[in-house]
DNA sequence: TACCTTCTTTTTATATTTATAAAATCATCG
DNA sequence: CGATGATTTTATAAATATAAAAAGAAGGTA
C-alpha cells in the first residue's frame, strides 16, 4: 500500500506532456527525462506501458517522440495508475478464513473510495503552469 | 499499490479476536492461525507488531495468549494498517522534476481521502456473526 | 539508397520487499 | 521445577522494483 516511485515518474512526466500539448511538437525522451529527474532507461519502459494503454501516441525516427492521445482533461490520474501498475488495491491474498469474505467485501469498498478519488484528478490539474520553471532537484 | 497478504491476515486476526473480546479468555496463536488460515509462524511476527503498537495484549505461560487492548468499536482499519504496514499511501520517490512538487501535494490529499475511509471501519464492523461458522478455505 | 535519429523490445542485473519457516529464548502458572 | 506458550532472532525463497544496456525497427533526410 504504497506508491510506487514508478506510478510517480510516470505522472510526472504526464503532467509535463500536458504542458506541452497543443504545440504541435512530440517530446522526447531525453527530454522528458532531463525536465522531470527520472532516468531515461527506466522511461523508456515506462513510456511503452502509457503508450500500449493508449494515453500517448509516439512517433519514431528524426523529430520523433511522444504526445498525449487525447486532451489532458479527458486523461485522469486513474487511468494513469491502471496503465502502469494494473489494478488498484488489488489484494494478493486469497479469501480464507473465518473473516475472509467479509475482509474481502471492506477491501473492495475501500478500493472503491480510491477508484473515485483518483478518477477526479485529471492532467491539467496536474499540470499547473506557474510551477513550470521551478525545480526542485 | 496493493494490499499485502500480511495485512489482509492482520485484520482477519483482529476480526476474530474482536468475535473473542468480552468472554475473558485469551485466544492463542494455535487457534487464531487457524479459524482464520494463516501460517501460524508469520501469524507471531504479525502479532507483534499489533502488540508494540497497542491494539493487543498478550500473556505468556500457561493458558496465555492474546486479546484486544481496547473495546472493538475503538479500533479501526487505519490503526492495524499503521501498525502493520506503517504510514498508509506513502511515496517511496523523492519530490523532483518540474512535476514533483504538485505531484506530492495530489497524493498527499489521495491518501488523506484514504485515511478518512479506512478510519470509518472499526472491529465491531469487521467481525459480524453471522459468518462465524462459515469458512472458505 | 545510405544514414541518422529516435522509439521499441528484450535482456540482464541488482536491491529491496514479501512471505514463510524454524529455532532459540523467555515468562508464567501450577 | 517443568510444561506451556509467547517472543525474538535468524534464515531464506520468491517476487517486485528499479535500472542499464544492447539490439532492432521505423521514419525522415541528404
Amino acid at each position: 500500500m504504497k506508491i510506487s516511485v514508478k506510478v510517480d515518474y510516470a505522472c510526472r512526466v504526464m503532467a509535463e506532456l500536458a504542458r506541452l500539448h497543443g504545440s504541435g511538437e512530440l517530446a522526447q525522451i531525453e527530454h522528458l527525462a532531463k525536465t522531470e529527474a527520472v532516468p531515461a532507461s527506466f522511461l523508456a519502459q515506462i513510456l511503452g506501458k502509457l503508450r500500449t494503454h493508449g494515453l500517448i501516441v509516439s512517433r519514431r525516427g528524426n523529430q520523433g517522440g511522444f504526445t498525449l492521445a487525447r486532451p489532458p482533461e479527458e486523461i485522469s490520474l486513474y487511468d494513469i495508475l491502471i496503465a502502469v501498475e494494473g489494478e488498484c488495491l488489488q489484494r494478493s491474498g486469497n479469501v480464507a478464513g473465518r473473516s475472509g469474505r467479509r475482509m474481502k467485501q471492506v477491501w473492495d469498498e475501500v478500493a472503491a473510495a480510491l477508484v473515485q478519488k483518483t478518477q477526479s484528478y485529471t492532467l491539467n490539474q496536474l499540470a499547473t503552469k506557474q510551477q513550470a520553471e521551478m525545480y526542485y532537484i
